[in-house]
DNA sequence: ATGGACCCTTGAT
DNA sequence: ATCAAGGGTCCA
């Protein structure tokens, strides 16, 4: 490996504009882990085993990576759906009849579902219960650093299955896993044994892909949407997590339901896309942008005190 | 189907 | 110091 420097930034040739937001969203809004800000507009971070710098130009963006890297340019123009696929996945949402969330979509225009390496995606995920985003990025980072493998520029990729399966619970603990360590040796465990699992998977139809996902611990109904979702490229999925409770309860008038309702209205009322109209929702609602929702300011206020 | 525990960190009293 | 809550999951 040469001792590598950054190539000069370059220009993606998106076949559909992604704004300033749209771009933030994306890499920091909890879609990926491994993204950090450098500077306002512009990221460094890791995906897959490439490492890239990104920052927004207008409605473009630009991309900067290690010299050695040749296949960084074709994994990037996947990762960020350059070609624009999903803009015209998103004209089947029924923004047209809904005004919540021809809102939401005008708050990020642009915005993508990042097209991840299954095995990060559901790495990251596994962390992800009862934390909030910038403590799921400290854990990621740190079994990065412990386990994964070096990728230059003092970045590691994630560790493989296999490393994790390996690695003991001191390791794991000092990640600030807490008991998502069980889930993520579990997990391991399991598909340390079959090296290919992800492909093998890709070809499963979704309900069955999610029905696979859900048998490894720590991935129950929302984690297993996620990496679908995010991983597997599956833009029908949609999960339900705090934030589209939330905004489904307020927006849509939908007080009271529970996940599996959630979901079902999600999947139906949106469709292929449904994933896409929920980043939109959960990007909106986490602005504070949707209607009947509080202002993300100070915390919601405890229900009742314990003495 | 609903409720509580779960490990640990952070931000607010 | 103490307390609540955090892109949930698991087990009664």
């Amino acid at each position: 490996m040469p001792p590598a420097g950054w190539t000069p930034w370059r220009r993606l040739d998106l076949a559909c504009g992604l704004s300033s937001g749209a771009l933030a969203e994306q890499m920091d809004g909890g879609q990926a882990f491994r993204w950090s800000q450098q500077s306002p507009g512009e990221w460094t971070g890791v995906f897959g085993r490439h490492v890239a710098r990104v920052r927004s130009a207008g409605e473009k963006v630009e991309w900067s990576g290690l010299s050695g890297d040749s296949a960084a340019e074709s994994a990037l123009l996947i990762y960020l759906d350059v070609a624009g696929e999903q803009a015209r996945l998103a004209e089947a949402l029924p923004w047209r009849s809904d005004a919540v969330l021809r809102a939401a979509m005008s708050a990020h225009p642009g915005l993508r579902i990042l097209r991840q390496d299954p095995s990060d995606a559901l790495l990251g995920f596994l962390c992800s219960s009862n934390k909030r985003i910038s403590q799921i990025r400290v854990m990621v980072a740190s079994l990065a650093r412990e386990l994964g493998p070096p990728v230059g520029a003092g970045h590691h990729a994630l560790p493989g299955w296999g490393e994790l399966a390996r690695a003991d619970d001191r390791t794991l603990r000092a990640c600030a896993l807490g008991y998502r360590a069980d889930y993520v040796r579990g997990t391991a465990r399991l598909l340390a044994r079959r090296p290919d699992w992800a492909a093998e998977w890709s070809r499963l139809e979704t309900p069955a892909l999610l029905e696979r996902l859900r048998s490894l611990p720590g991935v129950g109904p929302k984690v297993a949407a996620c990496v679908a979702l995010f991983g597997f490229g599956r833009l029908e999925c949609f999960p339900v997590d705090t934030w589209i409770v939330q905004a489904l309860s307020a927006a849509y008038g939908l007080k009271g339901w529970n996940a599996v309702r959630l979901e079902e209205f999600g999947r139906v009322h949106f469709g292929a896309a449904a994933g896409l109209a929920q980043q939109h929702l959960f990007a909106a609602a986490r602005a504070g942008l949707l209607p009947g929702l509080p202002v993300r300011k100070a915390r919601a206020p405890r229900p009742k005190s314990r003495g």
